[in-house]
DNA sequence: TTGTAGGCGTTATCAC
DNA sequence: GTGATAACGCCTACAA
């Protein structure tokens, strides 16, 4: 029996005879055949493989989101390889290099707070390499992106802490290089305005997620004259850091303190002093539809199409 | 040029004059010729890759290792792709046979808590690729392994619990089927032998790493007659469900109990209620360490020798 | 110092 | 329904 016809038979070709299938089959289980995928790889010219890259695992809400790629991936036969740029562009650069170099089928990003050059995604693209942009993603030119409605979250916050009786609501902005960030600045803006508050510039305050700046930035934001009473901040990390700042350094604010960030982490079902409430981004949701976004794009490389947004709706969780 | 000249520049082959050398790479440059792993894969039957197999990603203990693991690799420009089991035996055994045939050159793995034949593991090592067991190995047949020292730390708790004036410390045993709950187990009976206190069998309850599971244990074993003051528990995570339960049910108790765990998580920073102590497993360096040790396997084919097992010493981290 | 040829495992194409 | 062959891109032994 040729090669080409065992071949046929172990990928279920038509032309096959099914008594020569099963035959093949038998013995390629009797014999412990294992394709090789690597020879499969190189001569189909795909690698039946995405690649994540995310700033670290650390976080919960890459944990999430993972879990949704994975689930997509799996039902198309695809691998996925993950890599933490660790917040560091020039880390990412070299992620993104070796896994062009590795001819991965596609691309599922969260861009670190420092990446400012679209170059590598663009180059991306032009290699036939689809890119989707997870949460976080550039201004312009746009790509394919997989976001919170931040916007929409932001004013939520804002309109809840309101509702708290808060009238000195402080944002704790991300950093500025993020899409992300702005975003969830201009549903704060947007929600105060709506409320009738004018914004305050004195209650921002932009942290890059170092325990160090939240608590400098929770400092001043006490220190000054008429000091907020509520914090929205970009994300949960931040929210616990600034709430461990505040329960050492002026623990009888504690109580009177209301504080929402972003992500909706498992790991606040073990704090005793939680945030008052958490938008849920719906991460695993977010990985869901951000591999089946890039599942189509691999699919599809003839038209392309123009630029994709997929907006995620979030839930304000209160605790 | 012939193709091969260029492959040989491209390569520093020795026999290529510097001219040549430097010719073709500015072109390779100029044109951005990215090498196709794919082919060079196939054609070295090598992919330069690690396959991580663990239980899940949310658990921080894993995220640290997996750093470690990527240090070592990257030095030796070996990728690394990681899956999570999510303790269940059959997608693991899913994930390897994927790993088999891509023909990944190691593994490192975490077993799932419901992992019992040993024989996929045989067949790896019979396909000429190295495994390394993290944290959790089986009992016999012996493979290579980077485990925490469990015996010792286990007689460090139990001591520890002891001198914090406990006479009656129970211990939350983790699931049978892992070599690790038996070691910290014996630790932990050590421990009461050298204190002249006898093993209470009445003070021990196996968990799965449930909540339910745990909350039912604790339950149970604050019922009994003379009921326990101290927990050992095989893990962290499992001491936080442990103290939430306390907390809810039985919240005079909390000053008065005290709990110690395996694994000193970044989480526990944010968390009021701390568990007394833990045991800082160094993850990070069990990664380093298993991570070197499959290097060592993969470029020594030939001589494998017996199983590899390295021990890496706990502290106790009290809070 | 450079070029030639063969082969790695798989699949698509075409001939039988 | 089956078999022969070429091709994918890279590497290497050997020839020139």
């Amino acid at each position: 029996m040729s090669v080409s016809t065992v071949s046929k038979a172990l990928s279920n070709h038509a032309n096959i005879s099914n008594l020569t299938k099963e035959r093949v089959h038998r013995l390629a289980r009797e014999w412990n055949y294992v394709p090789n995928e690597a020879a499969r790889h190189f001569k189909q010219n795909k690698s039946f493989t995405l690649g994540v890259v995310i700033p670290d695992l650390i976080d919960q809400f890459f944990v999430a989101a993972i879990r949704g790629v994975e689930e997509i991936a799996g039902k198309h036969k695809y691998q996925v390889i993950i890599a933490q740029s660790h917040e560091d562009a020039e880390k990412e650069e070299q992620i993104i290099k070796n896994l062009i170099s590795n001819r991965v089928d596609g691309v599922i990003i969260t861009i670190s707070k420092n990446t400012n050059k679209t170059e590598l995604f663009t180059q991306l693209e032009q290699n036939g390499i689809p890119v989707v942009f997870l949460t976080r993603s550039f201004g312009q030119p746009l790509f394919n992106n997989v976001t919170a409605d931040n916007i929409y979250a932001g004013e939520l916050a804002t309109n809840y802490l309101y509702q708290l009786g808060h009238r000195r609501i402080a944002h704790l902005m991300g950093p500025k290089t993020l899409s992300t960030s702005h975003q969830r600045f201009e549903g704060y803006i947007k929600g105060l305005e709506k409320l009738k508050i004018g914004f305050d510039p004195g209650l921002l305050r932009e942290v890059d997620f170092s325990e160090e700046q939240t608590h400098q930035a929770i400092k001043e934001l006490l220190k000054i004259k008429n000091p907020p009473t509520a914090f929205f901040v970009f994300k949960t990390y931040v929210s616990l850091d600034a709430i461990n700042y505040i329960k050492i350094n002026h623990p009888k604010l504690l109580q009177k303190i209301d504080i929402i960030g972003f992500g909706n982490l498992p790991l606040i079902k073990y704090l005793d002093i939680k945030p008052k409430a958490s938008l849920e981004e719906n991460s695993y949701e977010m990985g869901l539809q951000s591999a089946t976004l890039l599942m189509k794009l691999i699919n599809n490389p003839a038209d392309p199409g123009p630029p994709v947004s997929i907006k995620i709706p979030c839930e304000l969780i209160i605790h």
